[in-house]
RNA sequence: GGGCCCGUAGCUCAGCUAGGUAGAGCGGCGGGCUUUUAACCCGUAGGCCCCGGGUUCGAAUCCCGGCGGGCCCGCCA
């Protein structure tokens, strides 16, 4: 590794000196974060020290010399804390700390705690200890850019506030995801994420290699099968949150490993799982934002939506309003050109009338579902894991919950056919026969659980990192994922 | 998979259209300043202009090839 010349001739200095410039231990009397707490409580700001033999300690931003007597200023958990440094106090160890401390050092400092003219909390420092000197320049925290910021990620969250609470907002999100569920009766359980047979969705997978067993395995891309067979195996309410992987493009919406939340529920049907939804939304609304009204920054314009209001329609309602024509009177042909005219391509480029369908409508319609909106009833060829619906033929009883033009739910009344399953999967082999990478492959063992009988179950799905976004006000994948893929030449450098 | 843009000091970038001594701000270093908020003032060092080839008296600049990075469109959550 290439160091600062600069800064390892301190760390030389100071080993000379018989400093150890990373020390093992430094006790603190209190946090920055803490010390804030106390300061906020002081209303009449005093300009004497009130608080005194304070140790504390942080990482250095920023240096500002002024002679005699200069400021630095120090983070610690995203708070900072002003430190104030004179000769009077320091004598000579006050033009050492200069000639030792760089910005990007963590230190230790003690002394006492007052306000400034300006009204500033502030550290009148009386002794300094180096905890870890840094041999890296930290960047100019506000002409970072994106990508050095996604490579690096933990100067992302030591410079730049909105990074670090994104990621505090986020782990309040599954935390809160955790909570309501619980309470709602569910148990959170574990699956595997190395797979014989990858399922659940329609995707490209990683394929991995069992050393042991001389087989190829695959890397899960998502939770849905194994769910089911502890549905299968007895557990009537559970739940997993967990990293899938697709083997896909990387852009502001997809990263190739993200999390995702599905949920199983014995007895149920989709409507109950509606239901669920709501009641899940509404509760993060609650306890993340304190409001049921959230903004977001939709392309060029803001909107508020309403999270305690959710609109149930139909794909075939929505998709005949948006056209001025009944989708159902449409023949194959019309919908065909239809796809043209808007160069769309249908999963495995197969012009099936379900598949063309489910294609005009993620494409025209999708983007003006802004408010909440529960979408039901696709079309049969969009998913081979679905049970069909109780009253119109051709069509499942799925759903799908749009928000700001995003999805953000999907959500089934599951199969349990076994007989149906098998035909479905069946099926869904002729698609890979004929090209379609994305189809889903036969899982034997999964169609033999379906055999020994499950009940009546339904099921969950919902992108963490998505509704991330939409809570955190961003509008790419990266900025809600802690450590989001990116070339490895740009995180090595 | 199709189209567009970028690569110059440690960092952010100007210079390229119209070829003629390599520039600024920040950071570094030296000096000044005892309540400042990205402090300020004075001075100073710092370069394989991504790599290779071509055109030219002369290339950071024009042309060709390569490498690296980014953006848009199509497909996927």
């Amino acid at each position: 590794m290439k160091w600062d010349e600069r800064r390892l001739k301190i760390i030389e200095y100071l080993r000379d000196k018989g400093i150890n410039p990373y020390p093992q231990k430094y006790v603190i009397t209190h946090s920055i974060v803490q010390l804030r707490k106390i300061g906020l409580e002081k209303n009449d700001r005093p300009k004497d020290p009130f608080l005194t033999n304070v140790r504390t300690a942080g990482r250095v931003a920023n240096l500002r010399r002024h002679g005699k007597a200069s400021f630095v200023d120090i983070f610690d958990e995203g708070e900072k804390l002003q430190l104030y440094l004179r000769v009077n106090e320091l004598q000579n160890r006050y033009e050492q700390f200069f000639a030792e401390v760089d910005r990007g050092d963590i230190i230790g400092v003690g002394g006492d705690l007052f306000f400034t003219a300006k009204g500033e909390l502030t550290l009148l420092v009386r002794d300094y200890q180096m905890l870890a000197k840094s041999l890296v320049e930290p960047p100019d925290w506000s002409k970072m850019s994106p990508e050095f910021r996604y490579a690096h990620r933990y100067v992302d969250f030591l410079y730049n506030d909105r990074a670090r609470q994104t990621m505090e907002r986020r782990y309040t999100i599954i935390r809160e995801i955790r909570n309501f569920l619980n309470l709602e009766g569910f148990l959170e359980v574990e699956t595997p994420i190395l797979q014989p047979v990858y399922g659940g969705a329609l995707a490209k997978p990683f394929k991995s290699h069992i050393n042991y067993l001389d087989e190829d395995w695959y890397l899960r891309i998502s939770l849905e099968l194994y769910l089911k067979r502890y549905i299968v195996g007895g557990f009537n309410k559970v739940y997993e949150i967990g990293k899938v992987f697709r083997n896909e493009d990387i852009d502001v919406t997809h990263n190739p490993e993200f999390t995702l939340l599905e949920l199983y529920w014995a007895y149920a049907d989709y409507i109950d799982i509606m239901d669920l939804t709501e009641r899940l939304f509404s509760h993060l609304a609650n306890r993340v934002l304190g409001t049921h009204e959230l903004k977001y920054h939709l392309g060029d314009r803001e909107v508020v939506i309403d999270l305690g209001k959710f609109r149930r329609v139909s794909m075939f309602e929505l998709l005949s309003d948006h056209l001025g024509k009944d989708v159902e009177s449409m023949s194959d042909e019309e919908l065909k050109s239809l796809m043209k005219t808007h160069g769309l391509v249908p999963r495995g480029s197969m012009y099936v009338r379900g598949l063309m369908i489910e294609k005009l409508f993620d494409k025209l319609v999708t983007p003006e579902l802004v408010q909440p909106t529960f979408v039901t009833d696709y079309p049969q060829e969009t998913t081979p894991l679905c049970k069909p619906h109780r009253s119109k033929p051709g069509l499942v009883e799925r759903f799908e919950l749009y928000i700001a033009g995003m999805e953000f739910a999907n959500a089934y009344t599951e199969l349990n056919d076994p007989i149906l399953q098998d035909k479905l999967f069946n099926e869904e082999q002729e698609m890979m026969r004929r090209g379609d990478q994305e189809a889903h492959p036969y899982d034997r063992d999964f169609v033999r659980a379906l055999g020994y009988g499950m009940p009546p179950t339904g099921g969950l799905g919902i992108g963490i990192d998505r509704l991330v976004m939409l809570f955190t006000n961003n509008s790419s994948i990266k900025e809600v994922i802690p450590f989001p893929m990116v070339s490895s030449k740009l995180i090595e450098e």
